[in-house]
DNA sequence: CAACATAAAATTGTATACAATATATAGTTC
DNA sequence: GAACTATATATTGTATACAATTTTATGTTG
């Protein structure tokens, strides 16, 4: 019988292992992170289809994890899937994007205003330093960190509002415009703009003040939305050329 | 025994087809509500572990079903995943209770206030006949009815807001307490006090005002918060016995 | 009998094979 | 040459097989 020394099943064995111990070491989540991270970077553009094999190669993952992980991304709205025709890229439309932020207005207004009623000292005061660090990139053009940077600030203002559930709807809602955002970080002016209001919005969170919070944070995202829908508006009026 | 003689290759060919065009047609989406349901319906006990072989047999689905439509599941919070250890339902402590109502509440309320200020004036009408009907469930201890009632009315209030994100949001965040909340509506007087929260609600909405609406949607809210809690606490109490 | 080490079974993680459907290509007819 | 049909290819939907890990059972030793 079965010696099977067939090409297939000798596959990389335990690349699983390497990967180390904090992190989850399953090929699902490593695959999930890589197709997500595809996505809000942009290498997917919206609307493209994704073929299975092809992520299946670039990914390395084999068809049963690579599909789990698909099933993740479409359940988080990222992707969406249509029977026989595979998946594809979330494409926003002006309507959606406006509902997307009415609905992350509510979602992170709260945020702010539990945060200032929730956080602890030290924690106002790390988001504080976050806020300065945020000030350097801005002042430096450090374009390239600025991502990371301000998503350690949200990092500290969502763990503040002590509600987890909160927060896991907040990133998850994030996640669906977070490479439009990305792209507007380019205009020096809109960096500016945002950094203002972020700066406005830290000092009502330092004083604790529930109705500065509010304020700040809805006119952030009513800022952060009209950008968006304008930058949309560009891409339409490009196609056209 | 296994009533399902359903064991070898010899596969049911098209039961899919039969379920017709305008529900998902796939056997993972129909694994998925079915798993759902169950565990809404409180077949599954919070924290029971679940076995993927033996949800293989209840459904009937293959692993490579089932295992995409668990992730589904567990993406959206009603169970958990650890590594080489299987899902478990989730189990819900008076903190997450607390934190998913917080964030219920502004949601549901955030729905309501946009409800009053978008829906069409059919969307009025049906909403106060959605009501009457739950009077008539209360008032006739139709409790078997009650919750497709019930859903019918946050059916009318969800897309009456106009916000398919908050939508999406809400009925992920309510799963996570729906089976607590339908074991309440056993007891008579919660009916009541529940069914005279949303008529006040209703009342504001149908007159469109906004204030009125916050005011009825965080109480009927924090009132159901309440009752959940204090259920859980006899729970515990049970346990002790 | 308790405690530990070891082996067997059960369960999950991963990979591949087969079936159903959709898309693309080639051929035929007018 | 355009439009339609039939065939071939590609892609997704579904099921099964193999590997890694955990859990349970078994046996040994003090």
């Amino acid at each position: 019988m079965a010696v099977t020394l067939q090409t297939g099943p000798v596959r990389k064995a335990l690349p699983v292992k390497a990967a180390g111990r904090g992190v989850e070491t399953t090929l699902r989540s490593h695959t999930q992170v890589a197709l997500r991270s595809a996505i809000l970077n942009g290498q997917f553009v919206a609307g493209q289809k994704l073929v299975e094999r092809e992520l299946c190669e670039l990914t390395g993952a084999s068809r049963s994890v690579l599909r789990e992980a698909l099933v993740n991304l479409e359940v988080n709205g990222l992707i969406e899937r249509q029977s026989y025709c595979g998946y594809r890229v979330t494409e926003l439309d002006a309507r959606t994007v406006c509902e997307i932020f009415e609905l992350r207005s509510s979602l992170e207004t709260q945020a702010a205003v539990l945060f200032a009623e929730r956080a602890s000292e030290a924690e106002l005061e790390a988001l504080n330093r976050q806020l300065e660090k945020l000030e350097d990139c801005v002042e430096n053009f450090d374009i390239e960190i600025m991502r990371p940077v301000k998503e350690g600030y949200y990092d500290i203002l969502f763990t503040g509002c002590r509600n987890r559930e909160l927060r896991r709807a907040l990133e998850n809602i994030i996640d669906r415009v977070c490479h439009l955002r990305s792209r507007l970080m380019r205009d020096p002016e809109l960096r500016v703009t945002s950094l203002h209001e972020m700066q406005k919005l830290t000092a009502a969170l330092l004083k604790r003040d529930p109705i500065a919070t509010r304020a700040a944070s809805l006119a952030h995202l009513d800022s952060a939305k009209e950008a968006v829908l304008a930058s949309m508006a560009d891409e339409v009026f490009k196609d056209d050329l």
